[in-house]
RNA sequence: GGCGGAGUCGCCAAGUGGUAAGGCAAUGGUUUGCAAAACCGUCAUUCGUGGGUUCGAUUCCCACCUCCGCCUCCA
Protein backbone atom coordinates (compact mmCIF):
# COMPACT_ATOMS: atom_id res chain seq x y z
CA UNK A 1 0.00 0.00 0.00
CA UNK A 2 0.90 3.74 -0.28
CA UNK A 3 0.99 6.09 2.29
CA UNK A 4 1.97 9.65 3.02
CA UNK A 5 4.91 9.90 5.30
CA UNK A 6 5.07 13.09 7.10
CA UNK A 7 9.00 13.36 6.68
CA UNK A 8 9.23 13.35 3.25
CA UNK A 9 5.73 14.62 2.37
CA UNK A 10 5.79 11.68 -0.36
CA UNK A 11 3.35 8.55 -0.64
CA UNK A 12 5.64 5.54 0.34
CA UNK A 13 5.56 1.97 -0.53
CA UNK A 14 4.74 0.08 2.81
CA UNK A 15 6.74 -2.47 3.32
CA UNK A 16 8.49 -4.10 6.18
CA UNK A 17 12.07 -3.40 6.94
CA UNK A 18 13.23 -7.20 7.39
CA UNK A 19 10.40 -8.22 4.68
CA UNK A 20 8.78 -10.32 7.11
CA UNK A 21 6.91 -7.66 10.16
CA UNK A 22 5.86 -4.38 9.59
CA UNK A 23 7.10 -3.08 13.38
CA UNK A 24 4.97 0.13 14.39
CA UNK A 25 4.80 2.69 17.20
CA UNK A 26 2.06 4.34 18.35
CA UNK A 27 2.08 7.56 20.92
CA UNK A 28 -0.90 6.34 23.12
CA UNK A 29 -3.46 8.30 25.68
CA UNK A 30 -2.47 9.96 28.26
CA UNK A 31 -4.37 8.71 31.40
CA UNK A 32 -5.90 11.35 33.03
CA UNK A 33 -9.49 11.39 31.98
CA UNK A 34 -11.69 9.70 29.20
CA UNK A 35 -10.42 9.83 25.52
CA UNK A 36 -12.64 11.54 23.45
CA UNK A 37 -13.78 11.19 20.02
CA UNK A 38 -10.78 13.01 18.54
CA UNK A 39 -8.60 10.83 20.20
CA UNK A 40 -10.11 7.79 18.51
CA UNK A 41 -9.82 9.52 14.79
CA UNK A 42 -6.45 8.84 15.64
CA UNK A 43 -6.49 5.22 17.33
CA UNK A 44 -9.16 4.11 14.64
CA UNK A 45 -7.61 5.25 11.65
CA UNK A 46 -4.10 3.50 12.97
CA UNK A 47 -6.30 0.46 13.39
CA UNK A 48 -7.99 0.76 10.14
CA UNK A 49 -3.97 0.87 8.80
CA UNK A 50 -2.74 -2.25 10.62
CA UNK A 51 -5.72 -4.33 9.62
CA UNK A 52 -5.12 -3.23 5.99
CA UNK A 53 -1.46 -4.15 6.12
CA UNK A 54 -2.75 -7.48 8.02
CA UNK A 55 -5.51 -8.13 5.47
CA UNK A 56 -2.81 -8.10 2.45
CA UNK A 57 -1.18 -10.56 4.22
CA UNK A 58 1.81 -8.50 6.40
CA UNK A 59 2.35 -9.49 10.28
CA UNK A 60 2.64 -6.47 12.07
CA UNK A 61 4.41 -5.85 15.59
CA UNK A 62 2.03 -3.20 17.32
CA UNK A 63 3.47 -1.31 20.49
CA UNK A 64 1.60 1.71 21.97
CA UNK A 65 2.32 3.46 25.18
CA UNK A 66 0.53 4.69 28.22
CA UNK A 67 1.82 7.83 29.41
CA UNK A 68 0.81 7.49 33.12
CA UNK A 69 3.44 9.84 34.78
CA UNK A 70 3.51 13.09 33.60
CA UNK A 71 2.13 16.44 34.76
CA UNK A 72 -1.63 15.92 34.48
CA UNK A 73 -1.63 12.50 35.27
CA UNK A 74 0.11 13.52 38.71
CA UNK A 75 -1.65 16.72 39.19
CA UNK A 76 -5.08 15.34 38.64
CA UNK A 77 -4.24 12.14 41.09
CA UNK A 78 -3.21 14.47 43.31
CA UNK A 79 -6.70 16.45 43.27
CA UNK A 80 -8.56 13.34 43.44
CA UNK A 81 -6.19 11.86 46.19
CA UNK A 82 -5.65 8.90 44.60
CA UNK A 83 -1.89 7.21 44.36
CA UNK A 84 -0.60 7.57 40.79
CA UNK A 85 -1.08 4.28 39.96
CA UNK A 86 -4.82 4.05 41.13
CA UNK A 87 -5.83 6.86 39.22
CA UNK A 88 -4.19 6.13 36.44
CA UNK A 89 -5.17 2.71 36.31
CA UNK A 90 -8.89 3.90 36.64
CA UNK A 91 -8.55 5.54 33.24
CA UNK A 92 -6.59 3.05 31.29
CA UNK A 93 -9.59 0.53 32.01
CA UNK A 94 -11.78 3.35 30.61
CA UNK A 95 -9.66 3.75 27.30
CA UNK A 96 -9.54 -0.16 27.30
CA UNK A 97 -13.29 -0.46 27.46
CA UNK A 98 -13.34 1.89 24.50
CA UNK A 99 -11.44 0.76 22.55
CA UNK A 100 -12.66 -2.42 22.41
CA UNK A 101 -15.94 -0.91 21.58
CA UNK A 102 -15.23 0.81 18.38
CA UNK A 103 -13.51 -2.21 17.44
CA UNK A 104 -9.74 -1.24 17.95
CA UNK A 105 -7.50 -4.47 17.93
CA UNK A 106 -5.08 -4.00 20.98
CA UNK A 107 -1.40 -4.00 20.60
CA UNK A 108 0.64 -6.54 20.71
CA UNK A 109 2.50 -4.82 23.07
CA UNK A 110 1.37 -1.57 25.49
CA UNK A 111 4.09 -0.38 27.72
CA UNK A 112 3.63 1.78 30.62
CA UNK A 113 5.97 5.09 30.89
CA UNK A 114 6.01 4.55 34.77
CA UNK A 115 7.24 0.96 34.58
CA UNK A 116 10.43 1.72 31.82
CA UNK A 117 11.72 4.63 34.32
CA UNK A 118 15.19 2.70 34.74
CA UNK A 119 15.51 2.53 30.82
CA UNK A 120 14.80 5.90 30.65
CA UNK A 121 17.70 6.93 33.34
CA UNK A 122 19.98 4.48 31.26
CA UNK A 123 18.72 6.84 28.07
CA UNK A 124 19.65 9.91 29.86
CA UNK A 125 22.89 8.93 30.90
CA UNK A 126 24.11 7.69 28.01
CA UNK A 127 22.59 11.06 26.02
CA UNK A 128 24.88 13.05 28.57
CA UNK A 129 27.93 10.99 27.81
CA UNK A 130 27.76 11.90 24.49
CA UNK A 131 27.85 15.09 25.22
CA UNK A 132 23.93 15.39 23.88
CA UNK A 133 22.32 16.20 27.05
CA UNK A 134 23.87 18.05 30.49
CA UNK A 135 22.11 18.37 33.51
CA UNK A 136 21.21 21.83 35.55
CA UNK A 137 21.82 23.06 39.11
CA UNK A 138 18.45 22.00 40.23
CA UNK A 139 19.03 18.38 38.81
CA UNK A 140 17.45 18.41 36.01
CA UNK A 141 18.64 17.23 33.19
CA UNK A 142 18.05 18.89 29.39
CA UNK A 143 18.65 17.71 25.86
CA UNK A 144 21.28 19.93 24.01
CA UNK A 145 19.83 20.81 20.86
CA UNK A 146 22.30 22.46 19.17
CA UNK A 147 23.93 18.92 19.36
CA UNK A 148 21.57 17.23 16.92
CA UNK A 149 22.12 19.20 13.31
CA UNK A 150 19.54 17.39 12.32
CA UNK A 151 17.10 18.48 14.59
CA UNK A 152 13.67 19.84 13.12
CA UNK A 153 13.70 17.68 9.59
CA UNK A 154 10.19 16.21 11.03
CA UNK A 155 8.45 19.67 10.96
CA UNK A 156 10.34 21.16 8.87
CA UNK A 157 11.95 24.13 11.34
CA UNK A 158 14.08 25.39 8.60
CA UNK A 159 10.99 26.97 6.79
CA UNK A 160 9.15 28.46 9.86
CA UNK A 161 10.77 31.26 11.63
CA UNK A 162 10.01 30.33 15.29
CA UNK A 163 9.98 33.01 17.55
CA UNK A 164 12.23 31.90 20.25
CA UNK A 165 13.36 34.94 21.45
CA UNK A 166 9.80 35.48 22.48
CA UNK A 167 9.54 32.27 23.67
CA UNK A 168 12.60 32.99 25.45
CA UNK A 169 11.47 36.04 27.63
CA UNK A 170 8.21 34.42 28.37
CA UNK A 171 10.18 31.61 30.28
CA UNK A 172 12.82 33.49 31.85
CA UNK A 173 10.10 35.69 33.74
CA UNK A 174 8.80 32.43 35.25
CA UNK A 175 11.00 30.44 37.49
CA UNK A 176 10.83 27.49 35.54
CA UNK A 177 13.59 25.12 34.91
CA UNK A 178 16.85 26.78 34.22
CA UNK A 179 18.79 25.81 30.81
CA UNK A 180 21.79 26.74 28.51
CA UNK A 181 19.26 27.39 25.26
CA UNK A 182 15.60 28.19 25.36
CA UNK A 183 14.85 25.81 22.43
CA UNK A 184 16.46 22.83 24.73
CA UNK A 185 14.08 20.52 26.60
CA UNK A 186 14.03 19.19 29.38
CA UNK A 187 14.80 14.94 29.89
CA UNK A 188 14.61 15.05 33.18
CA UNK A 189 12.94 16.88 36.11
CA UNK A 190 13.93 17.37 39.42
CA UNK A 191 11.45 16.70 42.17
CA UNK A 192 9.14 19.45 43.03
CA UNK A 193 6.78 19.80 45.97
CA UNK A 194 3.34 19.57 43.54
CA UNK A 195 4.63 15.95 42.16
CA UNK A 196 3.51 14.82 45.98
CA UNK A 197 5.18 11.14 46.19
CA UNK A 198 5.61 10.80 42.66
CA UNK A 199 9.37 11.36 42.51
CA UNK A 200 12.11 8.47 41.43
CA UNK A 201 16.07 8.34 42.41
CA UNK A 202 18.30 9.14 39.64
CA UNK A 203 22.02 9.73 39.26
CA UNK A 204 21.11 13.24 39.07
CA UNK A 205 18.62 13.41 42.47
CA UNK A 206 15.23 12.61 42.80
CA UNK A 207 13.05 14.00 40.25
CA UNK A 208 10.90 12.29 37.42
CA UNK A 209 11.43 11.77 33.43
CA UNK A 210 10.37 14.18 31.08
CA UNK A 211 7.15 13.09 28.80
CA UNK A 212 9.21 13.73 25.72
CA UNK A 213 11.88 10.67 26.70
CA UNK A 214 8.91 8.23 27.71
CA UNK A 215 8.25 7.25 24.18
CA UNK A 216 12.39 7.10 22.84
CA UNK A 217 12.82 4.57 25.66
CA UNK A 218 9.78 2.70 24.79
CA UNK A 219 10.99 2.02 21.49
CA UNK A 220 14.22 1.31 22.25
CA UNK A 221 13.46 -1.37 24.17
CA UNK A 222 10.47 -2.95 22.24
CA UNK A 223 11.78 -1.61 18.91
CA UNK A 224 15.17 -0.99 19.10
CA UNK A 225 16.96 2.22 17.13
CA UNK A 226 15.21 1.46 13.36
CA UNK A 227 11.58 0.35 13.12
CA UNK A 228 9.26 1.03 10.42
CA UNK A 229 6.72 3.31 11.41
CA UNK A 230 5.69 6.19 14.30
CA UNK A 231 2.33 7.21 14.09
CA UNK A 232 0.23 9.71 16.11
CA UNK A 233 -2.01 13.04 16.24
CA UNK A 234 -0.66 15.76 14.00
CA UNK A 235 -0.13 17.88 16.82
CA UNK A 236 2.69 15.48 17.60
CA UNK A 237 5.38 16.31 14.94
CA UNK A 238 6.23 19.39 17.27
CA UNK A 239 7.47 18.91 19.21
CA UNK A 240 7.14 15.69 20.74
CA UNK A 241 8.03 13.23 17.95
CA UNK A 242 11.10 16.36 16.61
CA UNK A 243 12.12 15.79 20.28
CA UNK A 244 11.78 11.81 19.98
CA UNK A 245 13.91 11.57 16.95
CA UNK A 246 16.54 13.84 18.36
CA UNK A 247 17.08 11.85 22.01
CA UNK A 248 16.90 8.44 20.33
CA UNK A 249 19.18 8.89 17.61
CA UNK A 250 21.87 10.48 19.84
CA UNK A 251 21.49 7.83 22.30
CA UNK A 252 20.98 4.79 20.24
CA UNK A 253 22.38 5.61 16.80
CA UNK A 254 19.82 3.96 14.42
CA UNK A 255 17.74 5.90 11.53
CA UNK A 256 14.79 5.51 13.86
CA UNK A 257 11.17 5.53 11.81
CA UNK A 258 11.65 5.00 8.36
CA UNK A 259 8.03 6.13 8.26
CA UNK A 260 5.55 9.05 9.61
CA UNK A 261 1.99 8.56 9.87
CA UNK A 262 0.05 11.11 11.34
CA UNK A 263 -3.43 11.99 11.11
CA UNK A 264 -5.29 15.48 11.16
CA UNK A 265 -7.23 16.32 14.10
CA UNK A 266 -11.45 16.38 13.61
CA UNK A 267 -13.42 19.22 14.22
CA UNK A 268 -17.12 19.80 15.32
CA UNK A 269 -19.30 21.93 14.29
CA UNK A 270 -16.28 23.41 12.01
CA UNK A 271 -14.33 24.29 14.74
CA UNK A 272 -11.92 23.13 17.41
CA UNK A 273 -13.22 20.79 19.93
CA UNK A 274 -12.96 22.13 23.62
CA UNK A 275 -14.18 21.66 26.99
CA UNK A 276 -15.55 25.17 27.18
CA UNK A 277 -17.24 24.96 24.10
CA UNK A 278 -18.98 21.98 25.57
CA UNK A 279 -18.84 19.45 22.76
CA UNK A 280 -15.89 17.75 23.48
CA UNK A 281 -17.55 14.39 22.86
CA UNK A 282 -16.10 11.09 24.98
CA UNK A 283 -17.85 7.54 23.48
CA UNK A 284 -19.66 7.92 26.57
CA UNK A 285 -21.49 10.82 25.71
CA UNK A 286 -22.43 9.61 22.76
CA UNK A 287 -24.31 6.59 23.86
CA UNK A 288 -26.18 8.31 26.36
CA UNK A 289 -27.54 9.82 23.19
CA UNK A 290 -28.52 6.78 21.63
CA UNK A 291 -25.58 5.72 18.83
CA UNK A 292 -23.74 2.63 18.98
CA UNK A 293 -19.53 2.58 19.03
CA UNK A 294 -19.91 1.20 15.48
CA UNK A 295 -21.64 3.99 14.51
CA UNK A 296 -19.04 6.25 15.77
CA UNK A 297 -16.16 4.34 13.87
CA UNK A 298 -17.86 4.93 10.52
CA UNK A 299 -18.15 8.32 10.96
CA UNK A 300 -14.27 8.91 12.13
CA UNK A 301 -13.18 6.97 9.03
CA UNK A 302 -15.91 9.11 6.54
CA UNK A 303 -13.22 11.47 6.16
CA UNK A 304 -9.03 11.19 4.47
CA UNK A 305 -7.03 11.08 7.23
CA UNK A 306 -5.00 14.11 5.93
CA UNK A 307 -8.35 16.25 6.05
CA UNK A 308 -10.44 18.03 8.73
CA UNK A 309 -13.30 15.43 9.57
CA UNK A 310 -16.27 17.77 9.98
CA UNK A 311 -17.59 15.85 13.35
CA UNK A 312 -21.50 16.55 13.73
CA UNK A 313 -24.36 14.31 15.89
CA UNK A 314 -25.87 14.43 12.31
CA UNK A 315 -22.84 12.71 10.99
CA UNK A 316 -23.98 10.02 13.32
CA UNK A 317 -27.14 9.51 11.96
CA UNK A 318 -26.06 9.37 8.58
CA UNK A 319 -23.71 6.39 9.61
CA UNK A 320 -26.51 4.46 10.78
CA UNK A 321 -28.31 4.41 7.49
CA UNK A 322 -25.50 4.15 5.88
CA UNK A 323 -24.31 0.76 7.93
CA UNK A 324 -28.04 -0.36 7.93
CA UNK A 325 -28.02 0.17 4.01
CA UNK A 326 -24.87 -2.28 3.72
CA UNK A 327 -26.16 -4.63 6.01
CA UNK A 328 -29.19 -4.87 4.20
CA UNK A 329 -27.15 -5.47 1.38
CA UNK A 330 -25.06 -8.09 2.91
CA UNK A 331 -28.41 -9.78 4.06
CA UNK A 332 -29.85 -10.17 0.37
CA UNK A 333 -26.45 -11.47 -1.07
CA UNK A 334 -26.85 -14.14 1.80
CA UNK A 335 -30.40 -15.01 0.80
CA UNK A 336 -28.80 -15.32 -3.03
CA UNK A 337 -26.04 -17.63 -2.43
CA UNK A 338 -28.47 -20.34 -1.99
CA UNK A 339 -27.60 -23.59 -1.17
CA UNK A 340 -26.24 -25.96 -4.59
CA UNK A 341 -22.98 -22.94 -4.02
CA UNK A 342 -19.97 -25.64 -4.46
CA UNK A 343 -17.09 -22.75 -4.55
CA UNK A 344 -15.19 -21.76 -1.51
CA UNK A 345 -14.84 -18.07 -0.36
CA UNK A 346 -11.81 -16.52 -2.31
CA UNK A 347 -9.50 -14.57 -1.23
CA UNK A 348 -9.72 -12.00 -3.89
CA UNK A 349 -11.35 -8.70 -3.77
CA UNK A 350 -13.81 -9.34 -6.77
CA UNK A 351 -16.27 -6.74 -7.53
CA UNK A 352 -14.93 -5.40 -4.67
CA UNK A 353 -11.51 -4.47 -5.64
CA UNK A 354 -12.06 -0.68 -6.47
CA UNK A 355 -12.68 -0.74 -2.83
CA UNK A 356 -9.69 -2.45 -1.72
CA UNK A 357 -7.65 -0.77 -4.36
CA UNK A 358 -8.81 2.59 -2.62
CA UNK A 359 -7.94 1.92 0.77
CA UNK A 360 -4.51 0.57 -0.15
CA UNK A 361 -4.06 4.45 -1.53
CA UNK A 362 -2.72 6.80 1.36
CA UNK A 363 -5.57 4.47 3.01
CA UNK A 364 -8.50 6.70 1.19
CA UNK A 365 -11.14 5.05 3.51
CA UNK A 366 -14.14 7.62 2.29
CA UNK A 367 -13.46 6.50 -1.03
CA UNK A 368 -13.36 3.03 0.12
CA UNK A 369 -16.93 3.50 1.34
CA UNK A 370 -17.97 5.21 -1.30
CA UNK A 371 -16.72 2.04 -3.68
CA UNK A 372 -18.47 -0.30 -1.46
CA UNK A 373 -22.23 1.04 -2.25
CA UNK A 374 -20.98 1.42 -5.94
CA UNK A 375 -20.41 -2.18 -6.32
CA UNK A 376 -23.08 -3.51 -3.93
CA UNK A 377 -26.08 -1.90 -6.26
CA UNK A 378 -24.35 -3.91 -8.74
CA UNK A 379 -24.01 -7.22 -6.94
CA UNK A 380 -27.71 -7.16 -5.79
CA UNK A 381 -28.41 -9.55 -8.19
CA UNK A 382 -26.07 -11.81 -7.93
CA UNK A 383 -26.86 -15.30 -7.26
CA UNK A 384 -25.01 -18.32 -6.29
CA UNK A 385 -21.58 -18.93 -6.38
CA UNK A 386 -21.25 -15.12 -7.44
CA UNK A 387 -23.12 -14.11 -4.57
CA UNK A 388 -20.93 -16.05 -2.45
CA UNK A 389 -17.79 -14.55 -3.74
CA UNK A 390 -18.69 -10.95 -3.63
CA UNK A 391 -20.21 -11.50 0.18
CA UNK A 392 -16.84 -12.83 0.94
CA UNK A 393 -15.52 -9.58 -0.60
CA UNK A 394 -17.23 -7.60 1.12
CA UNK A 395 -16.54 -9.20 4.14
CA UNK A 396 -13.27 -8.84 3.70
CA UNK A 397 -13.13 -5.54 3.43
CA UNK A 398 -15.19 -4.96 6.32
CA UNK A 399 -12.53 -6.53 8.20
CA UNK A 400 -9.84 -4.48 6.87
CA UNK A 401 -12.28 -1.70 7.78
CA UNK A 402 -12.75 -2.55 11.36
CA UNK A 403 -16.81 -2.26 10.44
CA UNK A 404 -19.06 -5.25 11.95
CA UNK A 405 -22.56 -4.39 10.77
CA UNK A 406 -25.90 -4.12 12.48
CA UNK A 407 -28.46 -6.65 12.96
CA UNK A 408 -31.05 -6.88 10.53
CA UNK A 409 -32.78 -10.04 11.34
CA UNK A 410 -36.16 -8.88 13.42
CA UNK A 411 -35.84 -8.66 16.64
CA UNK A 412 -37.82 -11.28 18.92
CA UNK A 413 -39.10 -8.72 21.84
CA UNK A 414 -41.16 -9.67 24.02
CA UNK A 415 -44.88 -8.95 23.37
CA UNK A 416 -46.76 -7.34 26.66
CA UNK A 417 -50.08 -9.90 25.63
CA UNK A 418 -52.50 -6.52 26.31
CA UNK A 419 -50.26 -5.01 23.15
CA UNK A 420 -50.62 -8.30 21.30
CA UNK A 421 -54.28 -7.94 22.48
CA UNK A 422 -54.89 -4.24 20.56
CA UNK A 423 -53.14 -5.70 17.69
CA UNK A 424 -54.73 -8.73 16.75
CA UNK A 425 -57.97 -6.35 17.48
CA UNK A 426 -57.14 -4.27 15.09
CA UNK A 427 -55.77 -6.97 12.68
CA UNK A 428 -59.53 -8.44 12.83
CA UNK A 429 -60.72 -4.72 12.12
CA UNK A 430 -58.54 -4.21 9.71
CA UNK A 431 -59.12 -7.22 8.19
CA UNK A 432 -63.40 -6.50 8.06
CA UNK A 433 -62.11 -3.37 6.59
CA UNK A 434 -63.33 -1.12 9.24
CA UNK A 435 -60.71 1.43 8.50
CA UNK A 436 -61.21 3.98 11.23
CA UNK A 437 -61.23 1.26 14.00
CA UNK A 438 -57.90 0.21 12.21
CA UNK A 439 -56.34 3.36 12.03
CA UNK A 440 -57.65 4.44 15.66
CA UNK A 441 -56.14 0.91 17.26
CA UNK A 442 -52.97 1.87 15.50
CA UNK A 443 -52.37 5.14 16.66
CA UNK A 444 -53.14 3.73 20.24
CA UNK A 445 -50.80 1.35 19.79
CA UNK A 446 -48.68 4.12 18.73
CA UNK A 447 -49.01 6.19 21.81
CA UNK A 448 -48.14 3.06 23.64
CA UNK A 449 -44.89 3.10 21.95
CA UNK A 450 -45.28 0.43 19.81
CA UNK A 451 -44.99 0.58 15.52
CA UNK A 452 -46.97 -1.97 13.83
CA UNK A 453 -46.44 -2.63 10.60
CA UNK A 454 -48.86 -4.67 7.78
CA UNK A 455 -47.96 -7.08 5.07
CA UNK A 456 -49.99 -9.24 3.31
CA UNK A 457 -51.51 -11.73 5.74
CA UNK A 458 -49.65 -10.75 8.82
CA UNK A 459 -48.60 -7.73 11.05
CA UNK A 460 -45.41 -6.90 12.50
CA UNK A 461 -44.68 -5.33 16.00
CA UNK A 462 -41.92 -3.48 16.88
CA UNK A 463 -41.20 -1.19 19.95
CA UNK A 464 -40.66 2.67 19.09
C1' G B 1 4.16 37.24 11.94
C1' G B 2 5.85 32.11 10.32
C1' C B 3 4.35 27.09 9.05
C1' G B 4 0.53 23.67 7.61
C1' G B 5 -4.44 22.59 5.95
C1' A B 6 -9.41 23.65 4.00
C1' G B 7 -13.28 26.12 0.88
C1' U B 8 -17.03 20.58 -4.19
C1' C B 9 -25.32 19.73 -3.98
C1' G B 10 -29.38 21.37 2.26
C1' C B 11 -25.50 18.30 5.50
C1' C B 12 -21.15 14.89 5.41
C1' A B 13 -17.45 13.72 1.74
C1' A B 14 -14.19 11.45 -2.63
C1' G B 15 -11.95 12.81 -7.09
C1' U B 16 -9.56 14.48 -11.65
C1' G B 17 -5.77 18.60 -17.01
C1' G B 18 -10.87 15.98 -20.78
C1' U B 19 -15.77 17.32 -18.93
C1' A B 20 -18.25 16.02 -11.09
C1' A B 21 -17.78 8.87 -6.55
C1' G B 22 -20.54 7.80 -2.40
C1' G B 23 -23.56 8.43 2.20
C1' C B 24 -27.49 11.27 4.74
C1' A B 25 -31.58 14.32 3.74
C1' A B 26 -35.12 15.54 -0.02
C1' U B 27 -38.24 13.99 -3.88
C1' G B 28 -41.04 10.74 -7.89
C1' G B 29 -42.75 5.79 -8.70
C1' U B 30 -44.04 0.55 -7.47
C1' U B 31 -46.48 -1.51 -3.27
C1' U B 32 -50.28 -0.34 0.55
C1' G B 33 -57.41 0.80 2.16
C1' C B 34 -54.07 4.89 4.00
C1' A B 35 -49.41 4.45 6.23
C1' A B 36 -44.83 2.16 7.56
C1' A B 37 -41.23 -0.98 5.58
C1' A B 38 -39.14 -2.65 1.09
C1' C B 39 -37.70 -2.04 -3.91
C1' C B 40 -36.76 1.01 -8.41
C1' G B 41 -35.66 5.95 -9.92
C1' U B 42 -34.49 11.48 -9.63
C1' C B 43 -31.23 14.82 -7.28
C1' A B 44 -24.11 19.84 -8.67
C1' U B 45 -23.44 22.29 -17.02
C1' U B 46 -20.88 22.92 -11.62
C1' C B 47 -16.36 22.60 -7.77
C1' G B 48 -14.74 30.37 -2.59
C1' U B 49 -13.68 35.11 -5.98
C1' G B 50 -10.97 37.42 -10.03
C1' G B 51 -7.30 36.81 -13.61
C1' G B 52 -3.64 33.61 -16.46
C1' U B 53 -1.59 29.04 -19.03
C1' U B 54 -4.15 25.36 -22.25
C1' C B 55 -7.71 22.81 -27.69
C1' G B 56 -9.79 22.11 -22.83
C1' A B 57 -9.16 23.63 -15.50
C1' U B 58 -12.93 22.18 -10.46
C1' U B 59 -7.98 20.01 -11.14
C1' C B 60 -1.78 23.85 -12.98
C1' C B 61 -0.01 29.26 -12.07
C1' C B 62 -0.89 34.30 -9.83
C1' A B 63 -3.74 37.52 -6.76
C1' C B 64 -7.60 38.06 -3.38
C1' C B 65 -11.54 36.57 0.22
C1' U B 66 -13.19 33.26 4.12
C1' C B 67 -12.33 29.41 7.62
C1' C B 68 -9.38 26.00 10.62
C1' G B 69 -5.02 24.06 12.99
C1' C B 70 0.05 24.55 14.77
C1' C B 71 4.17 27.72 16.62
C1' U B 72 2.91 26.47 25.06
C1' C B 73 0.22 20.94 27.03
C1' C B 74 -2.77 18.39 23.41
C1' A B 75 -4.70 12.50 19.30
Amino acid sequence: MLLQDTLTRTQKEIRPIDGKTYRFYCCGPTVYGPAHIGNFRTFVLQDVFRRTLETAGTPTLHVRNITDVDDKTIRDSLAANLSLKTFTNLWLEKFHHDCNALACLPPHIEPSAVEHIPQQISMIQKLIEKGHAYPSDDGSVYFKISSFPNYGKLSHLDERELDLGKTQNARANSDEYEKDSISDFVLWKNRRPEDGENFWPSPWGEGRPGWHLECSAMIAEYLGDSFDMHSGGIDLVFPHHENEIAQSQCACGGSFAHHWFHITHLLVDGGKMSKSLGNMYTLADLEAKGFTPMELRYTLIGAHYRKPLNFTLDSLSASREALLKIAKAAHKLATNIGSETTSLPSAEFGPFLPAWQALNDDLNTPATLGCIFTTLRETNKLQGNEAAAALAALNRILKALGITLPEITKETTEIPPEIQQIAETRWTARTNKDWATSDQLRDHLASLGWAVKDAKDTYELSKI
